[in-house]
DNA sequence: TTGCTCCTCACGTCACGTGAGGTGGC
DNA sequence: TTGCTCCTCACGTCACGTGAGGTGGC
C-alpha cells in the first residue's frame, strides 16, 4: 500500500504540473495529499491522479479552480451536468470572441500591406467583396472607436453633398447578418489612404478631385485605428465605387 | 482647447472602462493623462480615445498590456506587423483549444445522459459513428489521464485473450487525422458502463458473458473521468461490435 | 452646506511562480 | 559526506477591483 504512495515531486511529474501547483491545490483544498507525514512530507496515491485529471479537463473548459471545487463537491450527476451546460455557454461566447479576433487580425494585416504598397495620398483601384453593414440611427458619440463599432467602421457621405455641406452617418460591420440592413456591393472601388487631422471637408474634396471620372454616390470613410497608432491624427481610407450608379 | 479636456471619470465612461483601469494604465505608463493639474487631477483629451481604442482592440487579440505597450512603441509599421503575425499564431492555438474543449464538452454531456439512462451493469445496443484513433507504441504510464490522451482514451483488448491472460494497448483519439492510423468502424456496438475498482479481468469476463452472442474481436475499454468524479474507483465503458468480424 | 467627484494609500484577487533558507533520507 | 528532495515562509506577477479616508469644486 505504501508502495502506491509517492512524494509531491514524483506526483507532480506524473501529472505534468509544477510542484508548487500541488502546494497551492493543497492550500486551497482542491487536491490534498492522501497522507501527510510527521515531518510535513506530502504523499499522493495513484488514485489521486484521476482527480487531477478531472481538474485539468475542467480547466481546459475554462473553469476557475473554485468552480472545479464546486463541481467535484456536487452530490449528483445532474448537478454536475448543470455545470457543464453553463460552461457550454461560456465556450460559445469565447468562440465568438476568437472568431471576431481572427477577422480583425486578418483585416488589419491586409490593410497594413495595402497601406505599405500605396502609402498616403495615392489613388488606387481595388476589387472588393460585398459586405453587410449597419447604420447608426441615434446620435453618434464624439469619437469613433472600435469598442462601440467592432473591427470595421467609419462614416458614409453622399458625394453630391461634398462641395457644399457635409452629412454624416456611422457605419459598422457585422458578421451577424441579423442586424445588417445594408450592403456595400462587390466590385471595383477607387480608394486612397489619407491622414485626417482636422478638416475632413478638405480631405474629401481633394479625394473627389483626384478621381479620374465620376464615381458612385456613396463615399466610404473607413477608420483604421491600428494603422494610425500615432498620437497625432488618424489614418483613414476613403473609397467610392468606380462605376457610376 | 481646455474644453476638449475631461476628467478621469468622464473619460472612463466614454471609453467604457472603470476609472481604476485608467489609474492603472497611468501607473504602468500605458496611457497617461494629457495633462495633470496641480491638485493631482487627471485630464484626458478626445484624441487619447484613439489610443485607448487600439489598446482595447489588441486586448481582444489577447495581447498582454506589456505587449500592447511594445506594439505602440514600435517605430515602424513593419515592426507592428510582426506583432500581429505572432498574435495570429496565438489565436490559432486558442482556436484549437476551444475546439477541443467543445468536443470534450459535447462528448461528456452525451455520455452523462447515456449513463443516466442505463446506469452501471446494463448491457445496451448503440449505433456509433466511425472514429480515428492512435495506438500508444511505447510503455504506457501507470495511470491513464486526459492530460496525456485527450478527451477520449482507454484500452484495447482482444476478446480471444480474455479467458486466459490480458494484453493492453492504449488508445487515444485525435481529431487531427495525421497521426490517426486506426479506425474504429461505424456500426452497432454492445456497450456497458462498469465500475472499475481493482480486478479488470473479472469485469471483462462478466461483460463478455452478458453478450447475447459472439461480438467483434476488439474490446474497447473507454475511460470516463468526468463520469467518475468520485474518490473510489472509476467508471468505464466497455464496448464490442455487435456484428462478428 | 450638500452632494458629487477627485485623489492617494493599501490591501485583495486569481493561479500560480520564484527564490531564500533550512531540513531529511539514501 | 554529497547530492538530491522535501519543507515553509515570503514576496512577485498580471490586470485590475475594492474599500478607507481625505480633499476640491459648484
Amino acid at each position: 500500500m505504501l508502495s502506491q504512495q509517492m512524494s509531491a515531486g514524483k506526483f507532480a511529474k506524473l501529472c505534468g504540473v509544477h510542484k508548487k501547483t500541488l502546494f497551492y491545490y493543497d492550500e486551497i483544498g482542491l487536491l490534498k495529499p492522501a497522507y501527510r507525514a510527521a515531518n510535513g512530507y506530502r504523499y499522493y496515491t495513484a488514485q489521486q491522479l484521476a482527480r487531477m485529471d478531472i481538474i485539468k479537463q475542467l480547466q481546459l473548459l475554462d473553469f476557475s479552480l473554485e468552480e472545479i471545487h464546486d463541481y467535484l463537491a456536487a452530490e449528483t450527476r445532474q448537478q454536475r451536468q448543470v455545470f457543464l451546460q453553463k460552461q457550454e455557454q461560456a465556450i460559445l461566447r469565447q468562440e465568438m470572441a476568437i472568431r471576431r479576433a481572427k477577422e480583425s487580425l486578418k483585416l488589419n494585416a491586409a490593410q497594413m500591406t495595402e497601406f505599405d504598397t500605396y502609402g498616403i495620398g495615392t489613388l488606387f483601384l481595388e476589387e472588393t467583396k460585398a459586405y453587410p453593414y449597419v447604420l447608426q440611427e441615434k446620435e453618434p458619440p464624439i469619437v469613433l472607436g472600435s469598442q462601440h463599432y467592432g473591427t470595421q467602421f467609419g462614416l458614409l457621405f453622399d458625394t453630391a453633398d461634398i462641395p457644399a455641406k457635409q452629412d454624416r452617418y456611422i457605419v459598422y460591420y457585422q458578421s451577424s447578418q441579423q442586424e445588417a440592413m445594408h450592403i456595400r456591393p462587390a466590385g471595383q472601388y477607387y480608394s486612397m489612404y489619407m491622414w485626417h487631422q482636422k478638416d475632413i471637408h478638405a480631405l474629401l474634396q481633394k479625394f473627389l478631385g483626384d478621381l479620374p471620372g465620376k464615381g458612385g454616390k456613396t463615399l466610404y470613410y473607413a477608420c483604421c485605428p491600428l494603422l494610425s497608432a500615432e498620437d497625432a491624427g488618424e489614418i483613414i481610407k476613403l473609397s467610392v465605387a468606380a462605376v457610376q450608379d
